[in-house]
DNA sequence: TTTTTTTGATAGTAATACTATTATTTTTGT
DNA sequence: ACAAAAATAATAGTATTACTATCAAAAAAA
């Protein structure tokens, strides 16, 4: 308990309007989104645009038309649309993290925590009013579908030291521990808990565009029950 | 065993130097690239080309520099580089189809067919002289990193239907039907398959480039032992 | 109210993702 | 071996992308 509310107190920022924040790192902006009116309206109006158009389509120059603005401002903020995907991804991340920590908060069985974060993880989310910017149904959609393109890219190695990818992997780590309180001798705890994570994407995602390569797992219940299923027996 | 090899009849196809040759459907390309020179070429060096710069900085221009050809009769060939790795996608799973017929003819057990399926799919792979002008290890590599990329974009349906996906359906179909085997009951056969399959790919490029996000699965031994261990696991 | 910071407007460049035209080379059918 | 057909190379051109640079106007901070 008091190991998770530490970390909390760590990673959240205490914010004038009396309640936290979700703060992603220095490297994934040129210049803070959330500290001007135009970089909120970015990030708000980007994040609709991805969900639109997809990110192979999206462009700056669209979405400085969409905020009646000009590329130059939106440069300013962020170096390159995959930075601003990087952006949102550990944002993402870092909130998924938070509604973990709660989930989890005040449970005593492990399997149960795990369970619980299961269905964190499949539930569609609630929009999060602390951040009227983003509309967190619409970031879980766009995730789903961009956030291996994001790791997927010549550039890993690169990215990954410049911290694209630092709120994933804590979560993967947090995640771990509680496979292992589960099991201590399991010998693939991250490995468990990241095919987890990207299946509970992927498979939704078939559900809806390729359902031979599933099974209808577009609904929630079903893809719940077969992420628990695999994660509670390989462990057993 | 009659129905496998009626099957490889089918979707192979005999050709005159007595082997057997990958087909890919006709959707896949303006003019078959099999047939002439320039095609070959175009396979053989646009793959080699993947590899070294990935999808995002491919062009065509750059590849008919490096074949020394234009960029006209490359785009005679391929619609664009989308298509031209819908090919490779689709040759890959064709060719790994084949591999797992292969490595499953005459098992008796369902649990070691599933065994020997996943440990071609976690092996590296032999490159396979039937096809001089595809070196199928550089393809393996290829498509573990660019393989969502086919799938994770806002034309998945239209790209569904012109049968951009038909190999990699099939094999999840048919590696689905074992898993039946196993257990006649389980809820969830193609919704596994798909999970291993995608797993298999990114937990070794884990194991490369994010370490963090798995455990050491870069070595096959362990890649093997994870998946199979996950399989049999929840099918008992 | 001056100074600093941020934004908008405009311009420009190299590269991308194509399409079109025509001359040349290669393949093929006889 | 030769004409006809097909394929390729060379060249040009367009709209868009992915930026960078400059400078004036507007907004925020001192």
């Amino acid at each position: 308990m008091i190991v998770i509310l530490l970390f909390l107190y760590v990673k959240l920022v205490y914010m004038q309007q009396s309640v936290f924040q979700i703060q992603v790192q220095e490297t994934l902006y040129i210049k803070d989104p959330t500290t001007s009116k135009v970089g909120k309206l970015i990030l708000e109006q980007g994040l609709l645009l991805l969900e639109d158009i997809g990110l192979e389509e999206f462009t700056f120059k669209k979405l400085a038309n969409k905020i009646a603005s000009t590329e130059s401002t939106i440069y300013r903020y962020f170096e390159n649309k995959h930075q601003f995907l990087a952006y949102l991804f550990n944002f993402y991340w870092a909130w998924m993290d938070v509604n973990i920590a709660f989930a989890v908060t005040n449970i005593e069985s492990s399997h149960e925590k795990l369970r619980r974060i299961i269905r964190v993880l499949t539930q569609k989310v609630n929009n999060d009013m602390r951040t009227p910017y983003i509309d967190e149904e619409v970031l879980q959609e766009v995730i789903a579908i961009e956030s291996s393109k994001t790791y997927l890219s010549k550039k890993v190695d690169q990215e990954n030291n410049a911290g694209y990818f630092v709120q994933y992997k804590k979560l993967v780590d947090r995640i771990a521990n509680i496979i292992l309180e589960i099991n201590p001798s399991y010998s693939y705890p991250n490995a468990l808990v990241s095919t987890i994570l990207e299946s509970s994407f992927h498979q939704r995602y078939f559900g809806m565009h390729l359902p031979r390569l599933t099974n209808e797992m577009h609904i929630q219940e079903r893809l719940e029950d077969f992420l628990i299923d695999i994660c509670l027996k390989t462990l057993k």
